[in-house]
RNA sequence: GCUGGUGUAGCUCAGCUGGUAGAGCAGCUGAUUUGUAAUCAGCAGGUCGGGGGUUCGAAUCCGUCCACCAGCUCCA
């Protein structure tokens, strides 16, 4: 959630929270006046929010949230006192099983041994909670609630179990704040990159290739712009760059961990009878790269790039534009040290990413991930690893969360989120700390001490996957790129035929000084030009007519500041220079 | 993969309870030569996601497959 959605008037957190709970036990009592057969299981107060899971024998329908929620205000008008009382387990369970509701008596059962086990009565209604709740459902604006969607969710966020349906809504003290809230809804879905990428050419996806992304011609200079950017960068921090190839024998795969951990998200072929794999991951790869010649501790920290191609299969409903696909480049680079290199080669990439990110503006979320049950390599090397992490960047006075169990089969790592035009959020850049592969492919350099050594290496993105970059600044930017990353730089508009000829040779001239030009020769008023290449979100518009052709001048507008009136055509030029060069964000 | 929803011209969308498709924009042609967010007129565009079924008749009803959307799960 960006900061200007985040203002609600709320008192305070908790009673946010606390208002929003309560909220979605009055959704929960709406559902079973109307509908006693429903089976309710857990209804929380969540970031932009409440739900409620329930088990209902029939779809929820539009229709049907349109009923609850009128029933809800209802409840609300009713001004119902809510009454907090405990049982002790025997008689909390019996008192469930009675009502009817399975979810709540297996909830009920888990409970620590200690628990005090609370129930909230409002009128009719029971629940079971531990609260905190508002006093009386009074407390509520009836007309300031309004249920948002209703989608699936597993029971116990378990894709083996039951299938809940869970209704989500929004709540607000006051009616217009819901109304701003749902209207700041719709202009963020204006920004939508999936939208964005169809109306400004930039990519494409086809039923014939599900999650295969196409980049059509202005998508393709945004992103050759981007990995000319990032070039620059790793070059600065001293990386190298590398290319290995997409296919490769089952046996690396196996050697690397892939094939026992990864096989069902990999594709794989056969050629000449034997088994392949596309690569889903680089690693492997920079491996076979690292091992083909004898290191020095000399050398070390040595800091490996690939614009790596991968393919991975994911699972259909998980596709999502450019954010979720089955095919992209990762930004990727391994670099190989010592253990004693660990944490400064560590800060030194958050320094690159921080760099990175600050010139596109955007913020991020870090999260350590920690070590999954599927995994290689000793809990204590896990631990060790997790935290040289965590001081890494605590000692640079970074925050963090905790994602427990989420780390990557052979090492923990540090995961750079982004947040999309609706707050939600996405995994960019990751640091992942890796003493594994080196130990499967034998590396080695050769120390001080003449003896050899087997180094640690990390595995690191930054921009993450090119494709997924590239929707989150298209959403960031709302489409309307900082001009050094404009697919189109500079648009000529000449007014009249007369004009065109002048147009051509600044269009010419603009170009061979190495900016993205294209001129608007169409026979139509200089009005529609405008607002078309204003939709284009060209940042500057160089309208010509009979008066520029005599004098040599250009009349400049640029989209957001709007007319800058008339200049040479050298001072439009150095002013673009100094724009592009300084990567303004404008 | 799971649950629900959606799928009509290049794009955005109309098409009520079944009677063989419609608008705006884009495109093409012509007129217009225009000064900071849409000049006018004409023409052309679709086996209504695919393949089945019900029916005298299906864009419309029913099952199925595909894709997309929201969320869950998973992940860069």
């Amino acid at each position: 959630m960006s900061e200007e959605n985040n203002q609600y008037t709320f008192e305070n957190e908790e009673y946010r929270r606390t208002y929003w709970h309560t909220c979605s036990h009055v959704l929960a009592q709406a559902v079973k006046r109307l509908y006693p057969e429903v089976k309710l299981a857990i209804g929380p107060s969540i970031e932009n929010g409440f739900y409620y899971d329930l088990d209902s024998p029939f779809p929820i329908t539009p229709e049907i949230m349109e009923k609850i929620e009128g029933e809800m205000r209802k409840i609300c008008k009713e001004k119902l006192k809510l009454e907090r009382f405990e049982l002790p387990r025997e008689e909390a369970i019996k008192f469930m099983e009675e009502k009817g509701e399975p979810y709540k008596v297996e909830l009920i059962q888990d409970l620590p041994e200690d628990a005090h086990i609370s129930f909230y009565k409002q009128g009719e209604f029971t629940d079971l909670c531990a609260g905190p709740h508002l006093d009386s459902t009074g407390r509520i604006k009836g007309n300031a609630i309004k249920l948002t969607a209703c989608n699936a969710a597993y029971w116990r966020g378990d894709s083996n179990r039951e299938t809940l349906q869970r209704i989500y809504g929004i709540a607000f003290p006051k009616k217009d704040e819901l109304d701003a809230y749902l209207q700041r809804i719709e202009e963020a879905k204006k920004r939508d990159h999936r939208k964005l990428g169809k109306e400004l050419g930039l990519f494409m996806l086809r039923d014939e290739g599900p999650g295969f992304p196409f980049f059509l011609p202005k998508g393709m200079v945004l992103k050759n712009t981007l990995l000319d950017y990032w070039r620059q960068v790793h070059k600065k921090y001293g990386y190298v760059e590398i290319s290995t190839p997409i296919i490769l024998n089952r046996q690396l795969w196996e050697r690397s961990g892939h094939w026992d951990h990864y096989k069902q998200n990999m594709y794989t072929t056969v050629i000449d009878e034997e088994d392949y794999a596309i690569k889903p991951m680089n690693c492997p790869g920079g491996m076979l790269v690292y091992s083909s010649e004898p290191h020095s501790y000399r050398d070390l920290p040595l800091r490996v790039g690939e614009l790596g191609l991968v393919h991975r299969h994911e699972l259909s409903g998980a596709l999502h534009g450019l954010f979720r696909v089955r095919c992209f480049t990762q930004d990727d680079a391994h670099v190989f040290m010592t253990r004693e290199q660990m944490k400064d080669v560590i800060q030194e990439t958050v320094h690159l990413f921080d760099e990175v990110y600050s010139t596109f503006g955007l913020s991020y979320t870090i999260e350590l991930s920690t070590m999954p049950e599927d995994h290689i390599g000793t809990v204590e090397e896990w631990e060790h690893n997790q935290e040289i992490l965590k001081n890494a960047i605590t000692e640079m006075g970074k925050t963090f969360v905790i994602n427990e169990g989420d780390g990557a089969f052979y090492g923990p790592k540090l995961d750079f989120h982004l947040a999309d035009s609706l707050g939600r959020t996405w995994q960019c850049g990751t640091i992942q700390l890796d003493s594994q592969l080196p130990e499967r492919f034998e590396l080695e350099y050769t120390g001080e001490d003449g003896q050899k050594h087997r180094p640690v290496m990390i595995h690191r993105v930054v921009l993450g996957s090119i494709e997924r970059f590239i929707g989150v600044i298209t959403e960031h930017f709302a489409g309307a790129f900082p001009t050094w990353l404009s697919p189109v730089q500079v648009k000529l508009l000449p007014i009249t035929d007369r004009a065109a000829a002048y147009a051509d040779q600044v269009a010419a001239a603009l170009d061979a000084a190495g900016f993205r030009v294209e001129t608007d020769h169409r026979n139509e008023k200089i009005g529609k030009k405008i607002r078309e290449a204003q939709l284009e979100k060209v940042p500057y518009m160089l309208v010509v007519g009979d008066k520029e052709a005599e004098d040599g001048t250009v009349s400049v507008r640029h989209r957001a500041e709007g007319d800058l009136g008339v200049m040479s055509q050298a001072d439009f030029i150095a002013m673009l220079r100094d724009v592009v060069d300084s990567k303004a964000r404008k």
